[in-house]
DNA sequence: GCTTGACCTTCCAGTTACTGGAATCCCTAT
DNA sequence: ATAGGGATTCCAGTAACTGGAAGGTCAAGC
């Protein structure tokens, strides 16, 4: 299967898929020609990082992932163990994220957004407590 | 004023600080010996952009957030757009990283997290449609 | 057999917003 | 004179791609 193909069946963009093979998540072994030859493992492979991915994963948690899925004897407790990490990172993030819209959405409803230089907004960022 | 005294007050750290410098942000002149020599009007800047940063806006945002509060004669309606548009797509960053958080959380539920193999986590990732 | 266009390849550079570290200089106090 | 705690510059690295250039390959149509 060659690079389009596999990027179009996982979501990902064969430039992706190369610099996925460049860091070496992905190995898929060369034809004649020089192209890719992806067979169905790394397809699988591939499609995994996608979803890993999509789920907020960093690259070298998917390669961990990645080995886990691999390795037959894994526990389980590693996996939800990284997962949870995870889940906790995502959580806090999400907090930051709410206390920033939560900011900025009363000093938008606080400006008036007309041709007038008054403006509660740069007010705010402005008067630092020295 | 001298940068670390300058970098204690704004909450940003020296190096941050020489950064911004160098982009441009902040141009303070420098003593005799050297050393950057922060005026109040430096100081204040720098308040600014660590505030404008803590709401999350991009440097280059902030650059045009900063102009935009020097310039007197501003419409109070460009700097609502801008904040505007950076609390939409925080709005969308929050909404992707729920819709991580869900799927995760349900994911780290259902995995027994025990010494055996078999892991819900994994088998998630891995049954890709293809 | 040749051209055309769509693929494929590699390599280099740029992105965001810093951050770490090395080498060197300056100031103050003992 | 020396020791420490700052200050300076410059170089490199981070995360995870992404864009673009230069060039090789393949299948189809004439």
């Amino acid at each position: 299967m060659n690079i389009s193909e596999v990027a179009k069946r996982a979501g990902i963009p064969p430039k992706t898929i190369r610099y996925y093979e460049e860091i070496g998540l992905v190995a898929p072994p060369r034809d004649t020609n020089g192209y890719r030859a992806f067979r169905d493992s790394d397809m699988h492979k591939l499609a995994f990082l996608s979803r890993a991915r999509a789920l907020g994963f960093t690259i070298e948690n998917c390669r961990t992932l990645l080995a886990l899925w691999e390795d037959q004897d894994r526990a389980s407790a590693d996996v939800r163990r990284l997962a949870r990490d995870h889940l906790t990172e995502i959580e806090a993030k999400i907090a930051d994220l709410e206390e920033m819209r939560d900011t900025l959405s009363s000093l938008v409803k606080a400006c008036a957004g007309d041709d007038r230089p008054d403006c509660p907004i740069l007010k705010s960022l402005g008067d630092a407590p020295l």
